[in-house]
DNA sequence: GTAGACCTTCCAGTCGGCTGGAAGGTCAAG
DNA sequence: CTTGACCTTCCAGCCGACTGGAAGGTCTAC
């Protein structure tokens, strides 16, 4: 198949695979006479597991890492787990400072819903970002 | 005060101030006749409520706009408790993202984690990524 | 034979939030 | 009087993951 119906299949922009063979993600297809890019099914997968990995929040830098690892074959399990479970906790993080992030926002949502519609008259000040200065 | 202690007093580099400046963010402030920039208090204020809000997952621009309403003075309470609303839910779906990311990255973990390690003695698969295509 | 859909390469731009560095002016201390 | 810390402007670059567009080649259908 060629780029497009790739493209097609798999979810993604021909600009998209093109870009990840840039980057190494993807092995340089074959090649018609005229030059187009030529793709088996191994091509569909390989790029649908790039977008679940992605999906999963992994970037294509790691991705890639996963890939060449199991290009090299040695020790693949070990280190692709090991990767894994850095990421895993990077994503705990991030959930973690997403509820902090709540928690604070929160406090101003609070502040701006329980205040008295009418206290917004004045002009020059909004009592929810009343902390902030005059400049 | 001058740029220097305003950002070492709202833990900022002088050149995210002049950023700030030019986004909007911060007035321009007055200077000295040698052209050097002059705060007050009240800067030292608003930009720690950028930090805040930052922090609270604000975009850059919609600080800008929260701070935008706080200078018109119309309806400013109702319009920024409407955008802390959307960015609150926001914020839960990033989580929600994140919490569904977490689980397919640990079933590819546990995937990992499991698998006899001696057979990753085959050079040319990795079990963890089994589905991946050959190319 | 021509229209239009598809393909090629390459370079540049987008987003957000800065950061680096050049080239120069100013100010206080020793 | 000089050193060094601070300040000024402006322009360029970084990260990641694309996306847009120009300029051209190819293939298929009518």
């Amino acid at each position: 198949m060629k780029i497009g119906e790739l493209g097609d299949r798999a979810g993604v922009s021909t600009k998209t695979i093109r870009y990840y063979e840039g980057l190494g993600l993807l092995a340089e297809p074959a090649r018609t006479a005229s030059g187009y890019r030529v793709y088996d099914e191994a091509a569909v997968e390989r790029l649908t597991f790039i977008r679940d990995a992605q999906v999963s929040g992994l970037a294509l830098a790691e991705i890639g890492s996963v890939l060449e690892l199991k290009a090299n074959g040695e020790q693949s399990c070990t280190h692709t787990a090991a990767l894994l479970e850095r990421h895993l906790a990077d994503i705990d993080e991030q959930i973690e400072r997403l509820k902090a992030a709540r928690v604070s926002l929160e406090a101003l949502a609070q502040r701006a819903a329980s205040l008295d519609p009418l206290a917004c008259n004045d002009p020059n000040r909004c009592q929810v970002i009343a902390t902030v200065g005059a400049s």
